[in-house]
DNA sequence: TTGAAAGCGCTACCAT
DNA sequence: ATGGTAGCGCTTTCAA
């Protein structure tokens, strides 16, 4: 800036207002600086800026595991709002561990990131992380879980009705022995467990608590669970599980004991996962619009943002859609049949 | 840090000192900065910092597709070496587009990231981006694709090799008219091809240019190429395709065509992606141990930056795998049957 | 319309 | 061992 200042023999501060389309330079002095600084490739230092600025424009996305599918397409529907507007998004894995994302949030703090997305790991009534996010007025949105402890912005779904929808939906193609592959104790995995006992209870239906068998999130948890799941006598005809990956795990367990899906047991998964289409047997799950989710996060992040004064905690609430595949469609003669 | 040091009444630069752990301060004078620190939540503003060490603890990582479960792995990998490193790692989303890329890589600079990490998406032969990170001394590490253009740091596969394993893999189960779903004009697009060719010239067989589909890079392009292999006279009997999404696009088109994986057609793909074991039919690959790649390029950095002189050019080759699954299993039945 | 002064929060350098 | 001065590159404020 100087250099172009100089050469031009201009202030700096001329420059400065010049590069920014501020309204009172006249037309010509700013053009004349615009075309020097391209010439010589001048690129604002963004550093610089943002210390007297106070803004970053960088946002923090803190996720449980980017390589769960669900999570990065998150991530994506973020990235379409906030790139076009100025924003950088950095990335952490949490690994679903609560004090791992701790760290990372002050981390992401102590460099003054303009927001936070965050899909927490936190338990069901924590609360000291978020008391000192509120204390130091810090703009984030939670999405996909909320936890009791939490008053804050909120974009995700109802977990209690995925649970629901899930279970309804197996009850209605025939299912009486139904089991849940629980997840971890997060809000989603307890509110998809709520979902699934009322549903049960309303139907009048009971599922002895063997039938719920903790599978935390990943495939590989849900293989091994499934397998204990098949020892039971008698052995379920439907699988709630907590999410796609631990229900294609799940599959790939049922197959291996030489069992159908989905005659002999049925099994929906949540999360609508960009690959469940092309699984073993084709997945049915309830979507959650993950694309929309970090949509919408990033949307109201940036209103928080612009807005500078705390907004009164909005929920932004998705409603899930149940996609029916191969793995929960009892076909009639399938059915007949047994 | 001004607070700090009028409490304690020393000067500003005792208390910048302390916080570091600077030689030159007696022991009893940091103890007590560092408590204060402690107990006015006192965060280093990162910002300054940077300002004037010029060092933003910032990486960026571009890729051509965050949803494609391969770069969020090496994304994984990456971040399992800089986040203890102390780094922050900024991902961009190129979505396979050279001009999208060159503007990304533009804003990661003017925010002074310390380093980049490039999958890149530029065409061979292009040589301005390269030139223009020559130039500005980035420190910048090229992954999975090398542009004939690029004279630069590089971690990956050999493409040629990968194209190599697959069709002669194969051609050992028996296939005799190998197809190939080709992907975008790429470095890994291009080399992937030229091994297949070139194992077809080895073996003497032949294989018509129509059995050379362009595939683009994910499974709906895979799907639609797939149908159009399968009208062909005579059929293939085999089908290399360039990654694992695509692959799994082919399966189901071909499943969907009535006919079996592998007796019919045998598939392999590559990437090995975390979901290809669970696909419709388990998919045969060529591992290319993403997450080694993401580790090996984030190590790579790191000394870069950590050296501050231009290293010469370095390529760390990684040697891919075969991995054998269903897709491409002719078992003995299933050969001499037909 | 332009520019001089001050300062954002921190650190390097040199003096004490 | 401690502290003063200067400055990183930019913007805000206010005076000319």
């Amino acid at each position: 800036m100087k250099d172009i200042a100089r050469a031009l023999d201009v202030s700096v501060m001329t420059v400065s207002k010049a590069l920014r389309n501020h309204s009172d330079i006249s037309e010509a002095t700013r053009r004349r600086v615009l075309q020097l600084a391209r010439k010589l490739g001048y690129q604002p230092n963004w550093v610089a800026r943002s210390l007297v600025s106070r803004r970053t424009y960088m946002v923090g996305l803190v996720i449980p595991d980017l390589m769960h599918s669900f999570f990065a397409e998150v991530a994506k529907g973020a990235a379409s709002l906030l790139e076009p507007a100025g924003y950088h998004i950095v990335i952490l894995n949490s690994e679903e561990d609560p004090q791992t994302e701790e760290c990372q949030i002050a981390a992401l703090l102590a460099r003054n990131v303009d927001g936070l997305i965050l899909a927490s790991a936190q338990r069901n009534g924590t609360t000291r992380l978020f008391r000192t996010l509120e204390e130091r007025t810090v703009n984030y949105v939670l999405i996909d879980r909320l936890p009791t402890g939490a008053r804050a912005h909120y974009v995700g779904c109802e977990d209690e009705r995925i649970g629901e929808m899930a279970t309804e939906h197996l009850i209605r193609q025939g299912c009486r022995r139904i089991a849940h592959l629980r997840g971890p104790d997060i809000p989603t995995g307890i509110g998809r467990y709520r979902g699934y006992r009322r549903t049960l209870a309303r139907h009048g239906l009971k599922a002895p608590e063997r039938y719920v068998m903790p599978a935390r999130h990943h495939d590989e948890a849900g293989y091994e669970a499934m397998q204990k799941l098949l020892r039971l006598r008698p052995v379920p005809d439907g699988v709630f599980c907590y999410n796609d990956p631990v229900a294609a795990g799940a599959i790939r367990a049922i197959l291996e004991a030489g069992l159908r899906v989905p005659e002999d047991v049925a099994v929906i998964g949540s999360g609508n996962v960009h690959y469940s289409d092309l699984l073993r047997v084709p997945l049915s799950t309830i979507d959650q619009n993950s694309l929309e989710i970090g949509r919408r996060a990033a949307g109201l992040l940036l209103e928080l943002i612009e807005s500078k004064r705390a907004l009164n905690p909005r929920r932004i609430i998705i409603e899930p859609r149940l996609i029916v595949r191969q793995s929960s469609l009892r076909v009639r003669e399938a059915v007949s049949r047994g």
